[in-house]
DNA sequence: CGTGAAAGACGATACTC
DNA sequence: GAGTATCGTCTTTCACG
């Protein structure tokens, strides 16, 4: 279930591809990668059914549909126990400015993407949803400057080496 | 350019759909809708111009690429310049292991989303590329147990009021 | 601004090497 | 596993309401 796929250097093209522009057609595909079109077909259904690709998402603009503040919440719940942490992520979940949720090592347990209307919302977000649950000991709320995602995600090895295995050297 | 843009019901419907599944026919968009495909179409290429559909990803399990540990690294920039902060920003988003990456407020100038192969491996993305550069103080790591997206980004007002406009009551 | 039909393009299958 | 041909379906355009 969660074993590394064996991809090959077509499959990788094929990601890398699909990465930019996930509605890239079939034929587009193949004239890229340099293969027939009914094999990319072939391969983007194997990577589905294997289940590297997982779905495909549309990336909307917050700021545009009136939730131009983000921020991310670091949240202590206490004590940190299932039948606390379950409800918890499920309600947090279902907030309509939740972005995105993670439950990390650390001394915070959760940290909590949000996209609010202002710093009115936020403020409202944070002493009606967080702080007013008995589960949580702590909120600190950090505001996003500006965010960025990064390059394409591929396999380690993916790029030009084959060398190191697990990192067993440079000391 | 960052401005609020007017969305009716029609292209909330929509949203919410493609949110969804962001390669539904726009045949199907528009049985579920209640319109014509051809204005589905005109919906959706209008909202893409505006910026509110910024594109469409593919959503990939790094799990299956081989990269099945996840962590977050907040990072001290200091001095906090423009001269460093550009650079560093360029330096960690071509990094293969960088996901996302977030300019804060709050004590740790930045948060670097990242996902390697194991332990070894983030070892050495922390010590090679981050704590080996002069102009980062401090990196403080956090494992990422478990990740959840949370429910379609949609406009503030969506969904049964308007009441409030600021939030200015409730004290 | 939305609709419906028509034309072109695409995805999926079967067949062949 | 990869390429070619094909059919059914979808996307996209355009004139019209």
């Amino acid at each position: 279930m969660t074993d590394s796929v064996a991809l090959d250097p077509v499959d990788l093209h094929i990601l890398r591809l699909l990465q930019n522009d996930a509605r890239t057609t079939y034929r587009d595909l193949a004239a890229q990668v340099g293969v027939a079109p009914s094999t990319c077909l072939d391969r983007v259904t194997r990577l589905r059914r294997s289940g590297v690709i997982l779905g495909h998402q549309l990336r909307l603009d917050p700021a545009k549909l009136g939730r131009g503040l983000e921020a991310l919440l670091s949240v202590q719940v206490r004590p940190h126990r299932r039948d606390l942490v379950g409800p918890f992520v499920e309600r947090i979940r279902a907030l309509p400015a939740s972005l995105s949720l993670f439950h990390l090592t650390g001394p915070d347990d959760f940290l909590v993407h949000v996209a609010v209307a202002g710093p009115a919302d936020l403020q409202r977000l944070v002493l009606d949803e967080f702080t007013a649950r008995r589960e949580v000991a702590r909120v600190e709320t950090r505001l996003i400057f500006q965010q960025w995602e990064c390059g394409p995600l591929l396999p380690p090895e993916a790029g030009a080496d084959g060398a190191r295995e697990t990192a067993a050297d440079s000391w």
